[in-house]
Formats: C-alpha cells, sequence, structure tokens
DNA sequence: GATAAGTGGTTAGGGCCCAGACTATCTGGT
DNA sequence: ACCAGATAGTCTGGGCCCTAACCACTTATC
C-alpha cells in the first residue's frame, strides 16, 4: 500500500470543480484518524475496555464527582442515546453505576466504582504510553506543526 | 471548544512516561479524522448512500468490470463479514447485484447496476466539492505539508 | 481418487453511532 | 393552580465494524 494515499494523474481533468491536494489531505485525514483509533482500541483490548467506554471512565474521573448522561454526551460529543448503550456495557462490567439524582427526579448521576476509578487510571496510562508510540516517527516540531495544522482545520469543520 | 485541543499544563508531571505533543497530535488527529467522516456521512446523506456504501461503488466502477467481496474487503481495509453487510443494504437500494462466479463457485460476483454506476459518479463528485470546501482553510503549500506528515505517521501506523 | 489444507462468503453475536419517537419531569407564564 | 414548552433519559430501528464459527467449494498432497 502506497502511504500517503495520492490522487491519480488525470484527476484535475475528471473532476474540474476539485482539488487534488484538498482530496489528498482529506483521504489521509481519515485513514490516519482510522489508524489512530485501531490502535487505541488495541490497546485497551487486554483491559476489556472500548475506546468510547475509557473516554467515559476519563470524563467521570476528570470530573471528580458523579456527572448526569446528559453531561457526558456533550463532553464526548455523541447523542445521548449513544451514552446509554455505552453505560449500559460499562455498568455490566461493573466500573459505573446509575442513581438517581436527589433533587431532579428526570435525571441519573453515574458514579464510577473503586474498580471503575482504577481502570480509568490504567486506561490513561495505557493511551499515553501508546500515543508516544504512535506518534514516534514525528519530531517534536513536526508534531507541532500539525496539531497546528490540524486545529486550523477544526476552527472550520466544527 | 477549544480547537486545537490541548493537554494540561501538569501534564509531564502527571504521566511521567507519556509525551504531551504526542498526545496532542493523537487526539487532534482522531477527532480530525471523525469531522471529516462526519462530513462525508453529511454530504452523502441527501444520496441515501453511506460512506462505505459510496467507497464500495466508487471500488467497482474503478475496477471496471463486477468483482468478488474479497477484493472489496482487501480495497476497503475492512472485514468479509462488513463488507457482506454494506451489499446487502447497496442490493436494497437497487445499486448493485450479486452473481455466481462462472467457473470458481465458491466465489460471487457484485455487478453495478446502471443506477448503481450513475450514483457511483455522484457521490464522486459530491464528496470532492465537499473536501475542496472541507480543505479551504489550508493553502496549497500547508495541505501539501499536512499529507506529507500523515503520510510519515501512516508508514509508521499501517 | 481420497483426504487435508486453504479460500470465499455468510451467519451469529457484540459494540458503537445515529435520528426520531416516547415518557417522566421540571419550569415559566398566565 | 394550570398548562405549554423545555429537558433528561430511554427505546426502536437502522447502519457500520469486528471476531469467531460455519459451510461449500477448490487445491494440494499423497
Amino acid at each position: 500500500m502506497e502511504m500517503p494515499i495520492r490522487v491519480s494523474r488525470d484527476f484535475a481533468a475528471t473532476y474540474p470543480d476539485a482539488s487534488a491536494s484538498a482530496t489528498e489531505c482529506a483521504m489521509n485525514l481519515a485513514r490516519t484518524g482510522d489508524l489512530v483509533l485501531g490502535r487505541v482500541a488495541l490497546a485497551l483490548q487486554p483491559l476489556d475496555v472500548s475506546p468510547a467506554g475509557g473516554l467515559v471512565l476519563g470524563i467521570l474521573k476528570d470530573a471528580g464527582r458523579p456527572c448526569p448522561p446528559n453531561y457526558i454526551s456533550e463532553r464526548l460529543i455523541v447523542s445521548r442515546a449513544t451514552v446509554t448503550g455505552v453505560l449500559d456495557t460499562l455498568v455490566k462490567r461493573g466500573l459505573v453505576r446509575r442513581e438517581p439524582h436527589p433533587t431532579d427526579r428526570r435525571m441519573v448521576l453515574v458514579h464510577l466504582t473503586k474498580a471503575g476509578s482504577r481502570m480509568a487510571d490504567t486506561v490513561r496510562r495505557t493511551v499515553h504510553r501508546g500515543e508516544a508510540d504512535w506518534m514516534g516517527s514525528l519530531s517534536e516540531q513536526e508534531r507541532g506543526r500539525l496539531t497546528e495544522l490540524l486545529g486550523k482545520l477544526q476552527r472550520h469543520l466544527a
């Protein structure tokens, strides 16, 4: 497989409205992002925690107190319905507990269990150790440049 | 929301094995890739085609002849089981047809229907037009630099 | 030829993700 | 007090993605 992905030589002729450089960027961005996510999933597999589950544990740990699913949904940038599902699997794994909100009876508060709190730490350590490896082919300066470029794109895309 | 994502100031103290720059790169890479995928899905929504389905149509169109699912699976970098599912939805949409292989009775050949062939073109045009927009905040030179950095990462990650 | 190993596609089961609909509850204005 | 609108969580139904197991068929080996 060629890396990075390149568009064919007659691209401009076939798609007059398109930009070859933009297409290359977009395709490689999607591919690379997917590769990183795959690495995260692989690193977490031995812990029996999904990437989404790991992020939820981290959000709860950072908050330092029980949180409603709605808060998690906003932090995770994911629908409430999805959070319901992720919480279900975390509950099954015994990492999290749902409790009714003391005053607002519409709400639920998600509590980290002891095991969940420990797992949040393990997940963070595991992922951060991995990141240092995955980005190993870029120098400190290149990483800064990449983050900067991605930031520019995010401001335009989000 | 801050863009790009930055790690907290005491990151190094909390995670001695980690690299702040690597973590920032990885997080922003995942986020940006996801944003791009979201844009693709949004652009294809009016066509009632999923991103995966659109890619399959493009692969068949590029091949210029009926292909077995196995070939699609390799090009798409996705499991054979997933291809079965994506083909099922394309068949339901009338964009693709399964036919037995003339000589090897294990195989199936996936044919583009007339509508599928037209749709493949529409999908390509739509996505390429979108890409030029999504990458609009980067100059031609920045795009080249970004693609180059992503290529370096891909060689290390794939 | 017969049998073992390999290959191609599907199925089963699980997880993530969404939009849209639904219920329970809270809140604001009358 | 009342009721309309907003808010929180869930459920339904659908798509994508995976691994593991399964079946049919082909190929290689003896």
